[in-house]
DNA sequence: AGGAAGCAGATTGTCGACAATCTAACAAGA
DNA sequence: TCTTGTTAGATTGTCGACAATCTGCTTCCT
């Protein structure tokens, strides 16, 4: 009857802890969008060679959140409006979908998994930890595509969550307010709870709908301003940090 | 006006070469599922080092046609009909939305790529070349996703259609038809060139699944030949996976 | 014989150094 | 003054070698 279920045990390899470093690091917003990423700096910082850094740049390239070019660097991408807006309207579309796979498997473990999740929200709400309250927040949605039961779909939404919480994160730290609203959750749970589907299927996008909304407003807010100063003929992310420490 | 759009000058870095060369080794069954791919073999047939070739496949990794077990080795990755089955119905999603997206913007232009594409489907059913039969075929079908204006909708596609040329390549393989019907096309195009976007949606719905249906069977077939028949006939694509027993 | 400990062999992960390329500053010429 | 060629510095891309880890076989003990 020892019916334990480890963990798998850490990757060991430095190559998988850098991904999580720097994937950290972009998305709490550490490292700001167009911001390049100076290997041999960072490899010294982390005391690593550059080999398995490049590796790992590499992993967040495909992944999304960084982009390459080649002889010349990688970058934190840049973020605009249409990004978002894209990365917001095929969100509705896959939770719509992860709503309808995940509806028939719902059972007791969902229910009490979805009420630890809204739990850790309301903690993070409480202590007032914005970085920790988008995380948690993301979780919670995130839940549906976990328990839909088709893998494709969860690296999907995955991938968007990496954008997601980096727009959040962003926005976050320009005013210094937590973006999702509190009560909206509650209902999301409630519905998710409930027995009626497409009531919400129909929240699910009313409700993330107006979080964006603020979001894109934000985002473009920054593009106007990026756009009135800035050489129009160079689109490429010239923001050099000259590094007088 | 010398308004000459230049195309982006080809990535002359070893990285992006090996990428093409493995991607397309993977995509057209060359190497096959569950084969592990030995860094120093590779290397040395390539006439390249070691670190692009691992640069590489992180990327390949990140796209998710390879899987990698630190210290084990990086393999292709294995074909469940649950995953295909999972891909399919993620894509009738995807599609549906693309349809929904593209179809406000169709213009001459699009209509013109349409059947460019349409053509090349026809011209690889002549010649026979059902490997680029099947390559054509995902094009013609990727461009409503490229027409709806939508990157990260793209991006999700792309990545998709990875996994449905791997599909597709190895059921061909297997036997030795073409897998996609001719006629079915022809319907296709008619239909993103009318007037009723519902119909549109709901053939891409059904046409699609049609060649799913024989796809997922095989996929069957083979699950079931694996699981009743544990002799290890070969010694390559067994894969040993990490299981808590 | 059965099983645990230990020893090669092969393969992956990591490192430091070298080569290729880009950027920016500077000089020369129209 | 503007453009063009050159050069120096910095950064990325690539290489060969070393260290860490896994696998399979051998060996030894009970």
């Amino acid at each position: 009857m020892g019916k334990l279920d480890f963990a798998p045990i850490a990757d060991t390899t430095r190559r998988a802890e850098i991904v999580a470093l720097l994937r950290r690091a972009i998305l709490t917003g550490q490292l700001e969008p167009g911001q390049k990423l100076n290997e041999l700096r960072i490899a010294e910082q982390m005391r690593v060679s550059r080999a398995p850094l490049r590796e790992a740049m590499r992993e967040l390239v495909q992944e999304g959140i960084l982009t390459s070019i080649p002889y010349a660097g990688t970058f934190v991408i840049d973020v605009t409006a249409k990004d978002i807006d894209d990365a917001y309207s095929l969100n509705k579309v896959l939770d719509e979908f992860a709503i309808e796979l995940s509806w028939p498997l719902r059972d007791q473990r969902f229910f009490d998994e979805l009420d630890r999740r809204h739990e850790a929200v309301k903690q993070a709400t409480r202590d007032l930890d914005t970085t920790r309250q988008i995380e948690t927040a993301l979780q919670l949605h995130g839940l549906i595509h976990e328990w839909a039961d088709n893998s494709v779909l969860l690296e999907t939404w995955q991938r968007l969550t990496s954008r997601l919480q980096m727009y959040f994160a962003l926005h976050q730290r320009a005013r210094n307010e937590p973006v999702p609203a509190e009560d909206v959750h509650e209902m999301y749970v409630r519905l998710l709870k409930g027995a009626d589907m497409g009531a919400a299927q129909r929240h699910a996008r009313e409700h993330i709908g107006l979080d964006f909304e603020e979001l894109l407003a934000y985002a473009r807010s920054l593009e106007q301003r990026c756009s009135e100063g800035a050489n129009p003929d160079r689109p490429g992310p010239t923001r050099n940090r000259p590094d007088g420490s």
